[in-house]
DNA sequence: TTGAAAGCGCTAACAA
DNA sequence: TTGTTAGCGCTTTCAA
């Protein structure tokens, strides 16, 4: 059942059904209530996709991101999805992982799909390849990047630098002064981290002791027994996410350390985990839902044409206390 | 830039072009690589709107559910995410939250969209109203409901039942007579859970003891504090949640409970809190992967006009056994 | 207040 | 092998 189906039974042209739709003024009353009698009589509803030839939009943000089962991820996405559906705009969820190529087919899907915008969230898309048809995307379609940076993409930043210091602070006043860090793999964000760690570490005229691993639950598990063997006296471990920091705690529990008194453990993230865990953790909230929300409001503003000037916007983490220091 | 620029500036009609973006076999070579040279020189995407209005799809599948920040959803959603991008649909992420109005609109946008299907994940969609608008969506766009069931849809049910029945088998086999079942909140869901709870205590002539709550960690706090007040003896509780479930055991332990020995404590989802929880959960997982796995090929293959004539499909869920029992 | 007609950017049948 | 033409279902001038 398209227009002209309703045209004909209705007695009209399609033009005159076409107003009644988009709700014009310049209807006879009598008109207007036999289209909308015939329009409700067969249930109609107008082909967004005929509508979007014509406007050029189909009214679709993309969100990309590693993995929407990482909480972090799915926080800063719910919000943006909410932001944009109050706007009117629905949301493709795009899962890339963290391999590049896979990332690079997606906008190339996004830029046929003739996408309005795209927000990249993390720190991974930082490290796109700058290629010609990335640029050419960017230049066709409103960009930001959550967490990240990209050449002629707008982004917000999270100040995990200054987060990861926050923490580090937190552990000085609380008199620990051999306090190590647990790096986990790979990102620009988990680089970031670190920064933060040896530098207020420095501040303080204290030693760094830096182990990686891998990040998840098991990972801090497996870090903390690493440590475990030579911990150069550090009475405090702080953690680049809460899901390592829970594996921490995890560990030196059944090793029979008390958390806080034998060691301290801070978390990153302000996440369900941080809570679960017992003693419940000392984190930094590194406002993902803040992250997202900013991330759609620019994003909105910039399909509405404005092409602001501010290339970027950085949000504050905050530290929450918990009962893990 | 469109066909036509291109199809102009290559000096050949805009079907030809057509046929060259559509990898037809019926273009003379040295056509073909004119063509092929001013698509690469002016970057053309061809424009999937249009595409689509020809095509009437836009390769779109809609995922709708609660709210994606709660794992069991995410991990459903992502393999439905995975499953269509390999099949060429992008997806697009509706949370549409627990109010039955505000899924209704959401379904009516789709609608509009021209979806080429919708999966539902949760059961909160049975109970949407079966009103001529649903009837006349449901009849138009393929549906699947997950966890669900909604007529004129097809459904990939958990039998939570057996579930919740697993669990409680589980303790009485390790000799508990009084056992406990902690309900969240209203859902259809967590009333075939405790279906299934009071069905296998029935079986066992054991007497059933319900509290309910709130679906989150300090419910299940809070649970447990109102149980501890009257326990009648138990010594085992059954939760519907793992996030619930872990509650418990946060303050079961705080009151200086041993788990599981002075209380054994089961959860539902097999999700990461139940790795997280000090001892980690006995749960039972109830696979949302594969349900989320068997929607998209079921959704699928009703895309592709196959009209199954399998209106449901169960999946079983399995016990995993961890230290809080 | 209404209708006719020209697009939007593509595909596909039919002719040449 | 190539081009012409008629849609796909809508919006939007421009006339009437």
């Amino acid at each position: 059942m398209n227009i002209y189906d309703i045209a004909k039974e209705a007695g009209v042209s399609i033009s005159t059904v076409s107003r009644v739709l988009n709700g014009k003024r310049n209807v006879n009353a009598e008109t207007r209530r036999k289209v909308e009698a015939v329009l409700t009589a067969h249930n109609y509803v107008p082909s967004a996709i005929a509508q979007g030839l014509v406007s050029r939009s189909m009214r679709t943000v993309a969100v990309l991101m590693v993995d929407v089962r990482i909480p972090n991820y799915a926080r800063a996405a719910h919000v943006v999805e909410s932001e944009c559906a109050h706007r009117g705009y629905n949301v493709l969820m795009c899962n890339t992982g963290t391999v590049h190529s896979d990332s690079m087919r997606y906008l190339e899907i996004l830029s046929r799909r003739q996408v309005d915008g795209i927000i990249m969230i993390g720190s991974v898309y930082s490290e796109l390849i700058d290629s010609p048809s990335i640029t050419n995307l960017t230049q066709r379609i409103p960009c930001v990047v959550a967490n990240g940076k990209l050449p002629g993409c707008y982004s917000v930043l999270i100040d995990d630098f200054a987060g990861i210091g926050a923490a580090v602070e937190h552990l000085v006043e609380k008199g620990h002064r051999n306090i190590a860090y647990f790096k986990d793999m790979g990102t620009d964000s988990a680089r970031r981290k670190l920064n933060g760690y040896q530098a207020a570490m420095r501040r303080h005229g204290l030693e760094p002791y830096v182990l990686e691993g891998e990040s998840s639950l098991e990972g801090g598990m497996e870090g903390a027994a690493r440590f475990l063997e030579d911990r150069r006296g550090c009475t405090a471990m702080v953690c680049g996410e809460d899901i390592t920091a829970a594996g921490m705690v995890k560990a030196f529990v059944q090793k029979g350390f008390r958390v806080p008194e034998d060691m301290a453990v801070t978390g990153y993230n302000a996440s369900l985990y941080a809570r679960i865990c017992e003693p419940t953790l000392t984190t930094v909230d590194n406002r993902p839902e803040m992250m997202g929300l900013m991330s759609a409001q620019l994003l909105s503003s910039l399909m509405d044409g404005q092409t602001e000037r501010c290339a970027s916007i950085t949000v504050q983490p905050a530290l929450v206390v918990g009962k893990s220091t």
